[in-house]
DNA sequence: CATGAATGAGTCTTCATTCAT
DNA sequence: CATGAATGAAGACTCATTCAT
């Protein structure tokens, strides 16, 4: 089942360092802005050593961003077509608005890959994202068409909630210029609470 | 006044030209992606003329910022402390969502400025910026004060709109693989005014 | 008909030195043993200058093996079926050997390239050669059906001239190393004349 | 006598086993073409471990030269000048081409050497091989001065017979690429016999 | 005003070789 | 005896910029 030799130590560590130094690098500067030289002084090892555990520069970019990916989509499908709708969506969002806290770097390195065009994720958008989309989009649909949360565009919900919560990851120099040094994260997710909510509850009891 | 030699027909046309290549390049492939060649080719001009009307690559990068900037802060700007609060907000958001769909390329610049952490207009930010939206910010927290508006964070409230509007243009590509290839600005449109109407009517009878 | 623009002096006089330096270079080191530098220096120019002029190594390479190509079965194409076939011969083999004697970086150039497995060349082989040689193997053939020249291989005969008069350039080291410094061309052509003669005139008085 | 320790068998083994990687690789991609991963690859064994066979990439090539050099005269030498005239140099010729069938690796390596201006083995071709083509060329010129072959001039009889019989090893892509994949070797066999004794053979009855 | 020519400073990548175990 | 790990030096190629006309 595993293909590869086992990994030896150094061998685990070393690619650790690489893929973190290279998130730091490319989170910020994008593929071409990033250097190698960049990454091995964040990695802190030498730049032919860097080659010696991943061929390219290429490679060490396609495997953070396949690491994300895996991980990327992990809110939206948590979303319980069984639970309660307005927890439900409210919760999605808090989670994803927590990954954006807890993983900033990864939301930009996904930000410059989709403004450069998604040249290597493309696939991936037009594919997996889509499709569990459209199946969540589906459940929303079917909880607005029972009038347990209020009528919206399914789609357009999803996309605002993406749109919220990885803009204080990926503009964070923007918001805190704007909003100060503090914890922007927790004024945000009391925010966005409240807008979901009074989007969604069907009741207009709204204040907690 | 007027320091500079009177412009010529030709000099304004060339100088416009190349910031219009430069910002198709840069807002796609950020700053350093970018290459004087691609920016050529784009303007068509050769590279060493893009070099005559502008001294270096960086300079064509700053006229750039600066020209957006100089608009950039013109719709929030209009919020006027005189009109209707909910009407206000309203179409402040909606404004700033024209100008994404209208200047994608501008929306995208500068978004690859801000995530490679604002190097060129990072005063502008703690400075002009931060006034008008702390200024602003006022104006939403007396109409709260006053009840003309639900209470909420009036500096989450702007935040929030920058985000959603802009990731319309920013993150273009995943839209479209997500909503398909039609216009997402009329459903962003619908959707954006129905979520900060439920978000700010203090008068829940919502639907229109 | 010109699809390029025409050619600058300094194109020709430049795009001439880099072909002369990279013939100077690749005939003796190889297509993986050459170094730009050491073509740079051969031809006079700095390295990214001589990448002015052609994009790639590989195209240096390539734009020689073209101009060798267009010439390198001339000899043999003029072999005329009309003339008188000892005398045909032996002017094929004392054309080819003057060729070598003319051109012998272009020889090695070939050499290597043939040694290396012919890589870029393997079609012209196969296609125009391989055609070529079968053509003129008729003619020579028809002569031996005649009585004309002592019945042999034709095929082999072509092949043997080759080898003949290619080793005088190719293995030059090793031919001065044996004969002496001197114009080992001009033995060569008594040698050469007179085993073709030999081998192919079918009345035997044969001393000249 | 013996200065080195004893070798192992598995040291005996590997040594081979490298030699025979590096004729390899060095007899197609020549000396800086070779890389030591090619050469560790085509012995089986691991980089770091050729180096403790061999204390460089050099010295592989050099041993590789060593061995080749020390049966490369064989044939030469084997001319007898007691024999019978005509039977001892076709015999020869045809020693060599048997060689070249045999050993066309070596054959190329040695090519390879040469074209590359014989850095390694000058020595030994302006001494040993000299000395003893000069020594093989006065029997030839006696036999000659007795009538027994024709004469001709010896020393580029004997650089024609390298010429020929080597090509068919050196130049096999282009023999193949023009006669067919078949075995070139036997018509090469007839064809050289033909030649040569067509040139030696002083009394003119040649058919056989 | 425009462009062909040229280059120094990178930037990715390769590779022979060394080190440590 | 063997190999995983590491690197300095070099090599192909890019690119912003300068020069000359």
């Amino acid at each position: 089942m595993n293909e590869h030799p086992p990994m030896t130590r150094i061998q685990a560590r070393n690619r650790a360092v690489i893929l973190s130094g290279g998130l730091d690098v490319f989170s910020i500067a994008g593929f071409r802005g990033a250097t190698l030289d960049q990454i091995a002084d964040a990695a802190g090892l030498s730049k032919p050593n860097l080659l010696y555990y991943f061929p390219s520069k290429d490679a060490i970019y396609a495997a953070l961003l396949e690491q994300l990916l895996a991980t990327w989509l992990d809110p939206l499908r948590a979303l319980d077509a069984d639970g309660d709708p307005v927890t439900e969506v409210l919760a999605y969002a808090r989670r994803k608005l927590a990954l954006s806290r807890d993983f900033p770097r990864e939301s930009r390195l996904f930000a410059t890959e989709i403004l450069a065009g998604a040249p290597q994720i493309h696939a991936m958008l037009a594919g997996p994202l889509r499709d569990l989309v459209n199946e969540k989009a589906l459940v929303l649909q079917s909880w607005m068409d029972a009038g347990r949360i209020r009528a919206t565009d399914p789609h357009h919900l999803i996309v605002s909630i993406w749109a919220l919560t990885q803009h204080y990851a990926d503009f964070d120099v923007q918001v805190r210029a704007v909003l100060g040094d503090g914890d922007a994260f927790a004024g945000a997710d009391h925010f966005i609470t409240d807008l979901y909510r009074s989007l969604l509850d069907p009741a207009p009891a709204r204040r907690l």
